[in-house]
DNA sequence: CATTAGCAGTCCTGACCTTTGAGTGCTAAT
DNA sequence: ATTAGCACTCAAAGGTCAGGACTGCTAATG
């Protein structure tokens, strides 16, 4: 039926095509693949296409949109009239919004949650955008932490939007090398080798002295018997038992201890890297400094955007969290776009984009798989030849 | 004659007690030290007081001062209009502007660099603040980019203002040690540690296979040749002549290069930290989204703090700039106070705070200034033995 | 009977006006 | 020299009003 109206009208342009929407009316089905009607859940088709064509032009332009405008730009062969009718029960069902009586529709969350489940269709990246990644995520070489900072720096370039990342967990690796360097009697330097790069540099002061040729005997002695164990099975018990072969200060003892083992609490701060934040100015719905400001709390605090990073660690794929799905009043206008990444083919790392709900969901997801699969490719291996 | 009149009439309140302000119409005088007109270059007593109490009011309230509120809220013991006219004097003489006819007076840059100068009294840290900067200083540790860093994130704490901070040079230490770690066949993690700490710690990717033994050896040569050397001494040269003894990958000898002479140019980025601009949400003068933009590129850039601390360099103690003195279109409406630090007794690095320049200057100079004390005593000695 | 033209109604937006009040500069009196 | 008094200025706040972009409803229509 509704396939035949908009065939029936001849299209001064290609439907959508001149805007670049989507999807159309028949699109829609062939892209749903083997089951059309699968794509359809709880909507029909000319409802499809009207919640694509609103939510692809609200992204686009930011204002609500309404009928007679849609039916013109898009020319959708129907009369605004229906257009209205069909935006009405779209409102009811829960996947449009109308900030007041006489204004447009705007989408929902679950709307927004419909067009990137069901509707969008894949973007690519350009070959310009891979560049600035791969050289990006190159220049980080062999230093986990730095690969996250990096990450996160070029994701806000390329996307305008709020990019974090946090450096890789290290239960997954396995022990290499510890370089203990001598600084004075009581501060050490550490670094923590492991089979993909320089995974912790750190100074400690030490509550005792340190003598330089014990020192250089005891890493000599931690290296001997540790290199190949997986970070996770080493125990403070172990590293104390070694310490008691060639004494070493209690404090870097727990030190080390902390690095191998504990990770996960302390470190948030250090873990996470998030840039862009002046990004914000640029969207329209932060115009309100109260959102903006709640928005750069978020972001100073980290532990919101830590944990969401963390949720991403079991997925598998990009994972988009929509408004009040974030679980947080304060984001309840943001989404995100997170994915893991991973290290020595286990997920030990993540990052993310967040921006305002009207965000370009499809290209951002892009980006964020691009930049993991670069991730991937720098810690996938053993880098020793061992 | 006008210190007369103020004493004249018996004051309600103790004339500026309540409001701690920092001038009174004697007070000035006796502040001024042996010669006490020395303080009012161009400016009669009364005028200057009148000029003290506009800063004062203004940097407090953020409203125009208009002169009926003066007199009242100060107890002048002269009349608003007598006010009015030494105001507009003041306005004249180019200390004072006014937003348009019918509002009251704002001090402009000329203004607040009179108050700077001569009028404010000094302030001081609270124990609180000391503290909190002893520790934060104090978890750098040995580490020279790190000191800089928590020094921004301490002063933007505590100040509510943008702080920045840059690293040391290097140019004024000597040589301790290097350690290369070898990573894989391709990369080299690099570890410097100077007279005052780990100086730099950097991976390299190299060009050419690199040999562990080899690389083992290459350090131990360098170690041993250079160990005491100031780091501006060591040229290009040298380090190649060595490299012929024990050869390394020419990109490992060109990094060992920059990190000890160039220093300058490459690494602005590295070595500036700055931290708190989420502090401008709530500065009144920035709820213009424009100007808030332009800090932020700023920010950005970096380029233009990192040059307002080198020049801070050549100063001995703070240094505060104000609006157009800053040379920037952009930061007209803002001050920022800087102080270099030292290590080992010479101008090596500088901390600084930028915010509007209704800023309560005073206590930022303090500020500053104790947390530079903190990193001379941090980097003031040698901490080896040798 | 789904669709649509027509229409009344809603309500945001921006332009324009008025009022208010804080603050000024001038002047004449002290 | 100082000040009380006064007319004047101008930003900010509030109120009114027309314009316009929408809507929902209804009756007509192929």
């Amino acid at each position: 039926m509704s396939t035949r109206e908009s065939q029936r009208v001849p299209p001064k342009r290609r439907p959508f095509g001149d805007v670049g929407v989507v999807v159309d009316f028949s699109a829609v089905a062939a892209d749903a693949g083997g089951t059309p009607d699968a794509a359809f859940i709880g909507l029909d088709r000319r409802k499809t296409s009207i919640l694509a064509t609103v939510v692809y032009e609200y992204i686009a332009t930011g204002e609500p949109v309404g009928s007679a405008m849609l039916t013109q730009k898009y020319n959708l062969g129907v009369s605004p009239a229906t257009v209205r009718a069909e935006m009405a029960d779209l409102e009811e069902e829960g996947y449009l919004d109308q900030p007041h009586t006489s204004a447009g529709r705007v989408p929902s969350d679950l709307g927004y949650r419909y067009y990137v489940d069901r509707l969008m269709l894949p973007e690519t990246v350009t070959q310009e955008e891979r560049d600035r990644i791969k050289t990006e995520v190159g220049r980080a070489s062999r230093q986990l932490d730095s690969a996250a900072d990096h990450a996160s720096h070029v994701l806000s370039n390329l996307t305008k939007h709020i990019a974090f990342a946090i450096a890789p967990r290290l239960d997954g690796q396995s022990y290499r090398h510890v370089q203990l360097i001598w600084i004075d009697v009581r501060s050490v330097h550490v670094v923590l080798v492991t089979n993909v790069g320089v995974a912790a540099q750190t100074t400690v002061e030490t509550s005792e002295d340190v003598d330089p040729d014990r020192l250089t005997r005891a890493c000599n002695n931690l290296n001997r018997h540790l290199v190949g164990h997986r970070l996770s099975d080493i125990t403070f018990e172990k590293l104390n038992q070694l310490s008691a072969e060639t004494p070493l200060p209690s404090d870097l003892v727990r030190l080390l201890a902390g690095l191998f083992i504990e990770q996960s609490e302390a470190h948030v701060e250090r873990r996470l890297f998030a840039g862009g934040a002046h990004n914000l100015l640029d969207q329209q719905e932060f115009r309100d400094l109260r959102k903006l400001r709640a928005i750069l709390d978020l972001l100073e605090e980290q532990r919101s955007l830590y944990e969401l990073l963390q949720e991403s660690l079991s997925t598998k794929g990009p994972k988009v969290s929509i408004g009040h799905e974030l679980g947080n009043a304060d984001m309840s206008e943001c989404s995100v776009v997170t994915m893991p990444y991973k290290v020595a083919n286990r997920n030990a790392g993540a990052v993310g984009v967040l921006g305002p709900r009207r965000m370009q969901y499809a290209k951002l997801i892009a980006l964020v798989t691009y930049m993991t699969e670069r991730l991937n490719v720098l810690f996938q291996g053993e880098f020793f030849e061992s």
